[in-house]
DNA sequence: GATGAATGAGGGTTCATTCAT
DNA sequence: AATGAATGAACCCTCATTCAT
């Protein structure tokens, strides 16, 4: 699968993500990909068996370095608050880098199905780390105790929205700050006290 | 374009509506949809100009009737607060009911570009009036001072997210309840009073 | 009786050669003809068997039609050179109404190919008819004594020609007119005497 | 193994002038084409990019190869009845090496519309070449009075009905002999003197 | 290894024909 | 008889994939 020149296949990783970002899965043609990554069409297939496992390298690439940042965020010595804060502002870094990707994946039922089951099963992971936390916060009665799915998906709704809306839209504001604001709703609420 | 029956060319749109959200755009034949609406391929071109046209009337059809519930809930007298609980399980019933739509519209840049425009004045029109709403329980000093626009986007990313996951994947609850729930931690937050 | 039923298959049969000419049998649709007879599309086929049918009876009545006179001039006692001057005018009149369903034929090999012969047989009839026109010349001496064949042919490429140039591009003469002076070079050539 | 591109290219071209002379545009299907130059059906739009664009080219090809031969004969230094002479042998050549292709073109009015304008400047140039010949006769009072446009359509209308009948027909004699007497029936008509 | 010319399966669309009303 | 809604076979074109250089 992987050519003996890892420059290469990262080149086209790199164009592929930009390309499937902007036209979408099926209106990106290999050739628009190899072009942008400089290469021959012919050289995307010495490195990826298809355009469906250039499509996964592109998914896998960006969910290993977002779980590995949330890894570190989980790990790290904090109150649960403070934890969804520095979640809140990888999440919506990952966001503004990986544009509409994740949209692609739910829009595409087709794409990925073989991997999908994988990529779930990350997803599920972040989703567990991140409800890990907000049961911690339970458990020490700093936060109500709702039902933490329901939190968690909540969690990663306000963000995804917010940040779509904010930063791929509007460039106005930069992500710590708004991932701040969100998570401040998130965490106290609309109401007044 | 338009034949005369009304049923048929709305059978094709209902029809339309279950394979795109199952199959996706592209994946989704047009004789697949003329299967699933009972009619031959060619039927459908009696009632629409082209595959796109099907999708731009599903869309269409979805959001029209989306806006119209939701204006009623806005002009209801009601409280702030009671109104974005009606609004918040209107829009779990319109995800519920339209799947992955959205998701195929966002994720797939070239389909109903020409309409997009228009299709984004409509959210934003739907924005706007959630934005109203807000504004109005920010005047009465229910709602803290903070931006409308992000808490309109939160307000709909909480629905959208917990929507999806609650309902589509497991059906466990119904829409009014997992509505109530998610509104309450849009409301009062998650941390401790 | 004059049925209404004939009316129909003949307002059909005229339709249909407008139509024919002016788009060329391809591009031609069965409903584009219904339309312009006035008719519905189904009706066509209770008429003609077939949209290849219609095509058929169009070039029929033409040729009929054309042959009919041409027996008359042939028939009428006149010198082969008022003769061919007669069927001159006769051929001018019937490719300026008859435009370009000629070239149709001739240019769309598997139109009319089951009765192509028949058509050719017809063809080769007016053509027989005048070579006896030319035969009868050259015995009178009034000819020379040149290949019947080759003139024929010469006689109705010339006449077919310049019809086609005058008539139908420019009709700023009259089918006589110019017939007479086509004939004139026909009979007298270029070259002074 | 396979030759330069260029070689292809005109390979396909020649064999989409057999298939479009043999079925007409229509019926000639793609895969016909890329079949009959050995090459498969995507190729075809390798080197055009579409079958419209096919068929232009063939016409193109045949008619600047007509146009090259046709100024070759003009600037030779000649009397006009001999150029005349050779126009025809020319002319006889490519009606009987390119069929209908003529006759596609007018019978199909939709084809090459983007491009007639410029396909009838072309035989607009070849008729004002060989009527500049026969103005050139008549200035010399060689040749009669007559319109020369209707003169040269005469022309061409002998050598291509001719040619059609003669050489596509029977092949029992060669162009020139067959050019030839058509040529002495043009320039001294059938009348004995 | 790198390339891009060649390929053909697949699908959107048209329109001649049918048939229920 | 007359109609036109319904149909599906046919065909152009795209683009992922292959392979000879």
């Amino acid at each position: 699968m992987q050519g003996p020149d890892k420059d290469k296949g990262q080149a086209i990783i790199a164009a592929a993500k930009r390309i499937f970002a902007l036209h979408g899965y099926n209106q990106a043609r290999v050739e628009d990909i190899a072009q942008a990554a400089g290469v021959g069409k012919g050289t995307v297939y010495e490195y990826f068996s298809s355009k469906q496992a250039v499509f996964e390298q592109v998914v896998d690439a960006g969910m290993s370095q977002y779980m590995k940042g949330l890894e570190d965020e989980i790990r790290r010595d904090a109150s649960p608050a403070t934890k969804l804060r520095q979640i809140a502002v990888l999440h919506m870094k990952f966001v503004t880098n990986h544009q509409n990707l994740a949209n692609i994946i739910i829009a595409d039922p087709a794409i990925m199905s073989p991997h999908r089951a994988r990529l779930r099963e990350i997803c599920e992971q972040a989703q567990d780390m991140v409800a890990g936390v907000i049961e911690q916060g339970i458990r020490m009665e700093l936060f109500k105790a709702v039902d933490t799915l329901l939190a968690t998906q909540a969690f990663f709704g306000i963000l995804s929205s917010v940040g779509v809306s904010h930063l791929v839209r509007q460039q106005s504001r930069n992500p710590e700050e708004v991932a701040s604001l969100a998570v401040d709703l998130f965490l106290y609420g609309l109401v007044t006290a």
